[in-house]
Order: structure tokens, then C-alpha cells, then sequence
DNA sequence: AAAACGTGGAC
DNA sequence: TGTCCAAGTTT
């Protein structure tokens, strides 16, 4: 019964896996191709909380720049940071970089091939660690990510909200797995998730598995899976300074590695709060912008009000460091630091 | 164990 | 415009 349901699965995911490239795809897998396991992980981190269209680019600029874990493990911490720079979620750039050092130094280069091994190591929860034994090197290992929640949710009927449903949507996604091509399996309900049984409409009229899903029967597919009223979102306040050097040189500090955007570049400036105090990191003639930098984080709502000024070659910063024209690139700043920046930049240009 | 932790795209 | 959501992990 379950083991026919698997086959089902499988068939319809030799003729529709999605091709990404951090994939082999089922045909090449069946003639005895194996993924490099330093891509399967790279790729799996990448892919937390995050769309597969997100990841593709800076996937590629990753693997260029690093094709090894031993590459990777060699790299500079603000070389890394700046690669992730927009892509969130910070703490799993330096858990990456901490992962690459340990496989590299001191488990000689190779990734541990069993769950357990795995998920020893930083920044490899239950998830990915089941991804990467499963995908990389054919365990056994049950992935159950948003989509496999969602997946067996409607397939079981299951109401129970979730996170509350997660250990129950678990154990139904374990007495599914089968023994024979367990990586394609874990890909196929990961493909089937976002291709076919979509959080909204799904297209259960084309789904392999049509035929045994309870939700289907029932009508409640698109209603599943159930989830926890969220939090609303307050919004806090900040200030950023902006300082550009008569040379071109930039004013940024190194965030510390705690915290939000922890270990990345940003513009110095005060807390982030309902009222917060002027910060700024140098004696200068700062002008207030008159638009704000407005961004979303997962927990709350910013409004950045953005200060610059222009300084002489004398200046000294009391935070911060000022960063050679040369060597500041844009696209190392998170996504909110750089908005801030988009909005101060222009104004450089008009009055130099 | 609840909260912290980013971002961009879809509707 | 606001809300939801995406191959979760850490503390």
C-alpha cells in the first residue's frame, strides 16, 4: 500500500523533477551518478526559509568563487559575508563557514554520510541533515520540511495546527519512506510541494497522488495545513549615518556576530527602538534625509531615518572604519543597509 | 519552548 | 499595502 504510494511518487518525479543545479537529476542518479556532497550541503543551507529562485544565483556565485569545502574553509569571514549579503538569515553564513572549517580540518575533507554525523555539525539541523544523508549519500533518512508538512497534512487530513502537527505530520512522512531511491524520494515530496500540492490552489486534477489523499476527498486540501495565529508586528525606529570621505571612502562598521545581521557590514548609528538617540560616529555637519528607509525584518517593521555628510581626509570616526572607495562594494551590505544606501547615495552624487 | 533570525515574490 | 510564505536552526 504505502510501498505502491512511494512508486507512484517516484514515477511521476522521473518524468517532472525540477532541473537545478545542485541536482542529478533521476536518469543520471539511475546510471550511477552521485552529487557532491559539498554542493548537496551548500545548497540545503541555502534553501532554509528560502526559494529555490533566491538561492540559484548566489548558488553559482558560490561554487565559482569556492568549488570545495576546503576552498570554502580557506576563505576570509567578510569574503563570505559579503557573497551572502541579501540572501538573510546571516547566522547561517557563519555557521557555514564554521561547518566548512571543521570538515575541512578536521574530518579530513569529507562529509559525515549518516544523519547523526551530520547533524553534529553547525548549522545542520534535522532537516538538512536528513536532506544531505538521504540526497548525497542514498540513507534512508526522512526530510520533512514545510513542504512534507504540508504534503502529508492534506494527504492524512491532518487539522492539528501546526507547529503543534509537526511531530504527528513527522511520523506519517517516516511510514512513507521507502528503502530503494530514498534521495529522489525526499526530492520528488519536496517537488511535489511546491510544483503540484501548493499552499494555495493546488492542482490536485495532476497530482500523483490524487487517488489516496483524504484532503482531496474531503474538499479541505486547500485549507491544510492548518497554522498558529502569528504575532503582529510592532514597528521600531533608527537612525544610520552615512559618511562619505572627500576620497570616496565610506564610514561602515562590522556588526557583531550576536544578534541581528550579526557579522555583517552596515552604516554605524543608534539602537533600533521606539524612540531612539542620535548616535553619530563622528563630528560632522550631518543632514537629515527627508525619505526614510522603510524595511521588514521576521519580527518587526523599521523605519531608518538616514543622516550623511561629507568629511575631510582628517576625520576620525569613533565607530567604524572608513572603507576605500576601491574596496566597498554596494552588494556586501544586507538588503536593509543597502536600501538606507540607495537612498543616501544620490545625494553624494548632487553635491560633491 | 517560545522567540529570534532576512528577504523578495505572489496575490 | 499587507499578509503569507519559502528545502529551518539556534538559544
Amino acid at each position: 500500500m504505502t510501498q505502491a504510494q512511494a512508486a507512484d511518487l517516484l514515477n511521476w518525479y522521473d518524468r517532472h523533477a525540477r532541473v537545478m543545479p545542485w541536482r542529478v537529476g533521476p536518469q543520471d542518479r539511475a546510471q550511477g551518478v552521485r552529487p557532491d556532497p559539498y554542493r548537496v550541503w551548500l545548497s540545503e543551507v541555502m534553501l532554509q526559509q528560502t526559494t529555490v529562485a533566491a538561492v540559484r544565483d548566489y548558488f553559482h556565485r558560490f561554487t565559482a568563487r569556492w568549488p570545495t569545502v576546503a576552498d570554502l574553509a580557506g576563505a576570509d569571514d567578510a569574503d563570505v559575508m559579503g557573497e551572502w549579503a541579501g540572501l538573510g538569515y546571516y547566522a547561517r553564513a557563519r555557521n557555514l563557514l564554521k561547518c566548512a572549517r571543521v570538515v575541512a580540518h578536521d574530518l579530513g575533507g569529507v562529509f559525515p554520510d549518516t544523519r547523526d554525523g551530520l547533524m553534529a555539525l553547525p548549522g545542520i539541523g534535522p532537516y538538512t541533515a536528513s536532506a544531505i544523508a538521504s540526497i548525497a549519500f542514498n540513507q534512508p533518512e526522512t526530510v520533512v520540511d514545510g513542504n512534507v508538512e504540508r504534503v502529508m497534512a492534506r494527504l492524512y487530513d491532518v487539522h492539528t495546527p501546526l507547529p503543534r502537527a509537526k511531530p504527528e505530520l513527522t511520523a506519517l512522512a517516516a511510514a512513507l519512506t521507502p528503502q530503494n531511491r530514498p534521495g529522489d524520494y525526499a526530492q520528488a515530496v519536496m517537488d511535489l510541494g511546491a510544483t503540484i500540492c501548493t499552499p494555495r490552489s493546488p492542482a490536485c486534477g495532476i497530482c500523483p497522488w490524487r487517488d489516496p489523499c483524504v484532503a482531496r476527498t474531503a474538499g479541505t486540501a486547500a485549507t491544510l495545513p492548518k497554522k498558529e495565529p502569528k504575532k503582529p508586528k510592532p514597528t521600531r525606529h533608527g537612525i544610520v549615518y552615512v559618511a562619505r570621505r572627500d576620497d570616496g571612502a565610506f564610514l561602515l562598521e562590522r556588526r557583531p556576530d550576536k544578534g541581528l545581521l550579526g557579522g555583517m557590514l552596515g552604516w554605524p548609528g543608534s539602537d533600533w527602538n521606539d524612540a531612539p538617540q542620535p548616535a553619530p560616529p563622528l563630528d560632522a555637519d550631518w543632514r537629515e534625509l527627508p525619505a526614510q528607509a522603510l524595511h521588514t525584518f521576521t519580527h518587526f517593521h523599521l523605519r531608518l531615518t538616514v543622516m550623511i555628510a561629507t568629511v575631510g581626509a582628517q576625520a576620525q570616526p569613533q565607530q567604524g572604519a572608513f572603507l576605500p572607495h576601491a574596496t566597498f562594494r554596494p552588494s556586501d551590505l544586507p538588503t536593509v543597509m543597502r536600501k538606507a544606501f540607495d537612498l543616501a547615495r544620490p545625494e553624494f552624487d548632487n553635491t560633491p
